[in-house]
DNA sequence: GTCTATATTTTGATAGAC
DNA sequence: GTCTATCAAAATATAGAC
């Protein structure tokens, strides 16, 4: 596992695992190509040999990272099984991909805040197949009469938000131990993965009716919060 | 109210809402000073008159962003009520908060990936009365025994991710409208506020099994809230 | 493939007049 | 409070030797 300061590998390898780590903590306007290549321990001049620009090697580590994901959820997909089962691995799969990539996380929370600004389609697209597979296992679980109706980017949302909240927040966390409680800094990753997997798969239990028509008390009738 | 453009006010007001839009879009780095002032219809200079620094400036937005939500929050719990209406308005709050500044949950998404370089101490401390509070909901409802056990900070990542996720992913999902469903890109913002309300109720009414065991035969629990 | 030097722009910040 | 002019440092990218 290759983190920090990549310390092995060919140069160009060492210089993706550098640049990831770069950009991850200091976003594409922070991470300075030459401190990049100083972590990769190469020089400024082999970043442009091995790369065209600062984001073209940012593109392309993107891309490998959103693809790396697709792949391991079209694989929960291609495993088949119950949906709810398959809606288990697919959250377990992206918190796995989270790990493996460790500046996976930030660099996604980045790009989200940066409108997508650095992104080409071809990293949109394996953006997408993700969410097709997710599309695929509700309406699975939908036609098997175990999931309600839902919007799939709403699932989507509340999958991979918390996922990657918890993972790119690790340092902040960190950093600021000594201000809160010590369980509240550090709860297990299981136990996230757990979370993410009990309140998503609650929300789909529920058959949900349609727009603003409780059949059931679809909220508690007491209250009714705003107005 | 005023955002892109940031055409009324002072100037020093124009400068916060010039500086906030591109601190949210840009980030620390990204953002330029001469871009802020020109955005704020101001000169470069009358920027480095009213803050100490570009870093102050940007310490200054978020504190009171922060402090906003945090008071929002606090007038929610102070409302009083049963835990689980309380729950509902809290997240209603945050959501709220998002709306009320548009540019936060960028810059909140980007904080996270940039490990808290930028927070001072007086941030985290307006960061911790929202978790202090959640804590108190969640508290009340475990004696009121409506709520199982569960740790804050999981809840609260479960809560606020998706909120800020959503919020900020705005204008990536313009941007990429023409490569995904309609219906992925536009999620009504009730809705997403609605289930993060019924997941993270469902994820509390459930009496917690043992830690580690979310083996499949755990079934989500049907959503069912008192009142 | 790898390096040293350097060109060219951009950028945060200030001085000082009004 | 507001502006013009400007500095000094930093940053992306390239040229060209080995």
């Amino acid at each position: 596992m290759v983190s920090q300061s990549a310390p092995n590998g060919t140069s160009r390898e060492r210089l993706l695992a550098a640049a990831a780590a770069e950009f991850a903590a200091r976003g594409f306007d922070g991470a300075k190509v030459d401190r990049i290549a100083a972590r990769a321990r190469i020089n400024k001049a082999m970043l442009y040999y091995h790369f065209h620009s600062k984001a073209a090697l940012y593109r392309d580590i993107l891309r490998q990272m959103f693809g790396t994901v697709a792949g391991a959820v079209t694989a929960v997909h291609a495993q088949g099984g119950p949906a709810d089962v398959q809606l288990r691995r697919f959250i377990e799969a992206i918190a796995r991909a989270a790990e493996g990539s460790p500046h996976f996380p930030a660099m996604w929370l980045r790009e989200i805040a940066e409108g997508g600004r650095h992104l080409d389609e071809s990293i949109v697209l394996e953006m997408r197949r993700v969410i097709e597979i997710l599309g695929r296992i509700l309406h699975a679980g939908r036609r098997a009469g175990i999931f309600g109706p839902v919007n799939p980017f709403v699932t989507q949302i509340g999958i991979v938000a918390p996922l990657m909240f918890f993972s790119a927040s690790a340092p902040i966390r960190e950093r600021f131990r000594h201000l809160v409680p010590a369980r509240v800094v550090a709860p297990r990753r299981e136990e996230i993965v757990a979370h993410v997997q009990a309140t998503t798969l609650a929300a789909l239990a529920a058959p949900r009716t349609r727009a603003g028509a409780p059949s059931r008390s679809r909220r508690p009738p007491t209250r009714r919060q705003r107005s």
